[in-house]
DNA sequence: ATACATATTTAGGCTCACCTAATTTTATTT
DNA sequence: AAATAAAATTAGGTGAGCCTAAATATGTAT
């Protein structure tokens, strides 16, 4: 029913409209999607006349709530096949994204579901954002950025707002893992830098864009 | 490096030529891909420019060495694949083969490692399937029908030569499963017809049609 | 060997999802 | 408000992988 390139059209406009608000311009499209305005421009056209889409000429899109329905089925099993790529079959988090981007197109209902089960029915994936359901309902999120933090805060690290490699790996070999507990012990004025203690053990300075993208929650 | 197509065409031509000898024609590809023969025409064309098979015109095609790898690597993930449906995900035998057709195309060596690694280097998929390794070598394969024993033989069921639908779900509403020991009780003369011993408990009569679709090995 | 049936190929055409180049619209600067 | 820059659209075009209809080659029966 949906084409590949709909699938991840959809997809697209959904991470770009959760970033930075309601429309979504041909450019920005074109730029996340590594396809030439123009073909946007076209694409687009025939996405709102099979209604995934309400598109604004020269304005930009926003899913309808059917295309919202798919672009939620699709992250969804994105991030299942990314819990099953680090719980089972031994990848690190940032191993997978290129792997569960095409294991997300995948059909089949029951797949998902027996998927789903044989994970024990996860809240989140590797990277601590939320699968939705079935239906695309998310569980209620608490987690803000780490940098919204005051001194003497103790939190839980439970996700990042960046996806990239190099911040994941950065993570990993300074041995910051999601579920670890942060205690906020100082933050220098001048640059924004964290002092953190790290599960009651480590001491660490943490960058202003570091800490901007670490999420956690409350304890 | 391999398209979609071709990656389907290079699976069911190692099929035929498995099933029916060196050479395949232009018709039975085209029947097995359901696609029309002119179209097949075609594109065997530029397979053949690309070198992953030989074309003779009018005569029809075969892998060279190198499409045959291609072939078998792809049959490979399809088989593993199978094998982790029903072993992990609670599918049944005769439900994986579509799921298993969208999932042997996802690329990834390292994932095809880990998923072999995960599920115990399995030598044979939930039909009795040989798995070939990553290079495409098989291990040696002492099978035969069950048609060609004789009364008193005493085997055990390891695959079935036939894998529709129906055949696998009559053997298992027959509760006769993959692993089971079969004693070879009295052979009909007239219809071919096999009374057998399941597991020395059980016994049954097995029409030709399935006797000869029942692949087993001596014990 | 000829006629007929079947299989295969050729020729021309289509849709999907992309492209470049040119044009138009929108936003920004002076 | 006019000039300029940036974004979006239109117009025309491409390759992959399919199609139908017509032509040709192969195999079979008489």
């Amino acid at each position: 029913m949906t084409s590949l390139a709909e699938e991840n059209y959809l997809k697209t406009i959904y991470k770009l409209q959760e970033k930075n608000g309601a429309m979504v311009s041909t450019s920005a499209l074109a730029e996340n999607l590594q396809i030439n305005a123009a073909s946007v421009t076209d694409f687009i056209k025939k996405m709102a006349a099979k209604k995934l889409i309400s598109y604004q000429k020269s304005k930009g899109v926003s899913l309808t709530e059917h295309g919202r329905l798919i672009a939620l089925n699709i992250i969804r099993k994105h991030r299942l096949w990314e819990v099953w790529l680090v719980n089972n079959l031994g990848f690190k988090w940032d191993q997978v994204h290129e792997i569960a981007e095409q294991l997300e197109h995948v059909i089949s209902d029951e797949l998902i579901e027996n998927l789903d089960k044989h994970l024990g029915y996860p809240k989140a994936d590797p990277h601590g954002d939320l699968i939705p359901d079935a239906k695309g309902r998310f569980i209620k999120n608490t987690s803000k950025p780490l940098l919204d933090c005051t001194k003497g805060d103790k939190v839980k690290f439970t996700g990042v707002a960046e996806h990239s490699n190099s911040f994941l790996q950065y993570l990993t070999k300074s041995n910051i893992n999601l579920g670890d507990e942060l205690l906020v012990e100082a933050i220098e004025e001048f640059d924004h830098s964290f002092q953190v203690k790290i599960n009651k053990k480590e001491r660490k300075m943490l960058s202003k864009d570091v800490v901007k993208n670490l999420l956690v929650v409350m304890l």
